[in-house]
DNA sequence: GATGAAACACTCACTGT
DNA sequence: ACAGTGAGTGTTTCATC
């Protein structure tokens, strides 16, 4: 466990796991299942927005409601050497690219594509095989989603400690 | 596209992005922005969760600062016949497995895992990997992500019609 | 961290188009 | 069917203790 850390309590941790499950919930809503008045829980969510700890409130919605049937995870290798933030930069204007990740093994870049059917992946996988430094590619094609949920957000069973601290880099 | 659809028009898919965009603003501030009275536009939130479009509200929290620092995924696959409802069945109580997909292609299902560290990926692998069913397992260690975002709402580009409907499926 | 008060937002029934 | 209005209630957000 890193050292270099902020302090996070049980009831920060209970705050967070209420506002992932809902996060329109009432800050007096949230005090009630806490044993806080709203004011307090409030402050504690403005510090851990601050903190960075949460990112961000935002509504998930179903990709297929909105006309988006298609998925695909591919598999980059390099040609040469590129550095994460160049690939950062040119994949960022590829709208069809929900998620990248540099990765070790067999390549050096997984990206999630999502697309509305097989046409739209295929030129979306187009744009991307024309990146300046992307060399093989192989897409994987996803049939069905079985799972899709946020972080947990308790490593109560691993490494939290006696009083119910978990510690927390600074960014 | 598939046309057994409800209709979204515009200001729906504008109303979906401010939520996506911030998911605690008000009902008035959106209306502010899409020209409609705050409770025009709960009627029509209200309409988009009932229709699965919007399907939670959720904090995004930026897993490292919790302690989630290592995440992988991995190739799974299948000894004999599994179904994909007995196979979600037994990855969700693995709450390491944030997400999972049946694929097409060399194996039958991508986990997505995130751990604390590498020694509790290790042992959620391990977990995994006693799942009746699961034959080889092929993990790709994630060194970092690039890019983390929400399915793009705007498919004007591809299907949207000349009113500015597109087609929704119904569930 | 709690309280109290003022400003603001939510939510309903109702009306109009 | 869908948008706006007004009123009552609940919530946010301060300053203060």
């Amino acid at each position: 466990m890193r050292n270099d850390s902020l302090l996070i309590d049980d009831i920060d941790q209970h705050i967070v796991s209420c506002l992932i499950a809902d996060a329109r919930s009432s800050y007096r809503e949230i005090g009630e299942t806490v044993a806080l008045s709203a004011p307090a829980v409030k402050r504690r969510v403005d510090r851990l927005v601050n903190e960075g700890v949460i990112t961000s409130f935002t509504a998930r919605v179903d990709p297929g409601s909105l006309g988006w049937h298609t998925q695909a995870f591919v598999s980059v290798t390099f040609r040469g050497n590129v550095s994460p933030a160049r690939m950062r930069e040119v994949l960022t204007p590829i709208p069809e690219v929900v998620a990248a990740y540099t990765v070790s093994g067999g390549s050096d870049l997984l990206v999630h594509i999502r697309a509305a059917d097989m046409a739209h992946f295929e030129e979306a996988l187009e744009r991307l095989r024309t990146v300046d430094g992307i060399g093989k590619t192989e897409s994987t094609i996803v049939l069905s989603t079985l799972l899709d949920r946020p972080t947990p957000i308790d490593r109560s069973h691993r490494d939290g400690t006696a009083d119910g601290r978990v510690g927390v880099p600074v960014r």
